[in-house]
DNA sequence: GATCGAGGTTATAGTTGCTATAGAGTCAAG
DNA sequence: CTTGACTCTATAGCAACTATAACCTCGATC
């Protein structure tokens, strides 16, 4: 039997959860710690069990980091995501927020890579002596 | 006066040196102990002095890391910038590297804001409870 | 000569989001 | 009853700094 094939059946273990979830049991533990998700329910000899609440919780807070959103954030719209009456602004703000970061990024990488091409064409020596990379790095700047 | 305006004279106090070159005089003290400079020559009273020699090594160490460049690249470059007889091939071979690496994280990041993109024009709704960002979060997944 | 502020010194802890390690206890199967 | 997979805790490490504390030094001013 593959143990990656069915479903346990509630209450998962923390690795059966690390297996339904794809985050691993030291970050389980590391998001409790960090406050991302509750203190585990324990069997009497201190295993952490867990429901499908937990699961759920944590396949929301991968999401979130697989959009790059930081645990801060993440923690936010946790919490956002609870109070269902709220105006989801906040939410918004967040995501719109990440969505300008990313951009700046890009614009950021996308000079580089620029800087980074200019710099792999300009090498046509053979050695470091002759180099336009190093000598392009060791090039006196203005500061 | 304006101490940015003139050049000092060397030997250079850590504060003109950062000054000099961009680079803040605790992060020049962590370059000392990370071993991308020397240990500095020292006044009889404990203070760091520099000349210009050091000044350039810093300018190259700031455009590495403007290039993105970790510190142990960046400490193999200017090991490398020193020997001016040596083929400069693995030059070459750092920075590519670096650019495979820049034109990856560029793309991973432009599927990031295409996905956010897509979850910030969803959101029509007033309430967490009917916000389709949230939804979009929490929607199960095969994982 | 006392004092003041700017600048220098060290060592240590904090940042982010984990990951690795050590040393121990638990559980189910053979 | 031993094996092996799993779990527990606590601690240290990663990158590349940044912040803090507690102290020393220098040049100028009163």
């Amino acid at each position: 039997m593959n143990r990656a094939c069915a479903t346990p059946p509630e209450p998962y273990t923390i690795g059966q959860l690390a297996r339904l979830t794809g985050v691993k049991a030291v970050t389980i533990r590391y998001y409790e710690k960090a406050d991302l998700l509750p203190a585990a329910r324990r069997t009497a000899s201190g295993y952490r069990l867990y429901s499908s609440v937990e699961r759920d919780r944590l396949r929301f807070i991968r999401r979130c980091r697989h959009l790059g959103l930081g645990l801060d954030d993440v923690k936010a719209l946790l919490r956002l995501s609870d109070e269902r009456e709220a105006p989801c602004h906040q939410v918004d703000a967040i995501i719109h927020q990440q969505r300008e970061h990313v951009r700046d990024r890009i614009r950021d990488l996308q000079a580089l890579e620029q800087e980074l091409d200019r710099l792999e064409g300009a090498c046509r020596a053979e050695t470091i002596g002759e180099c336009k990379i190093i000598e392009s790095l060791s090039r006196p700047t203005e500061r």
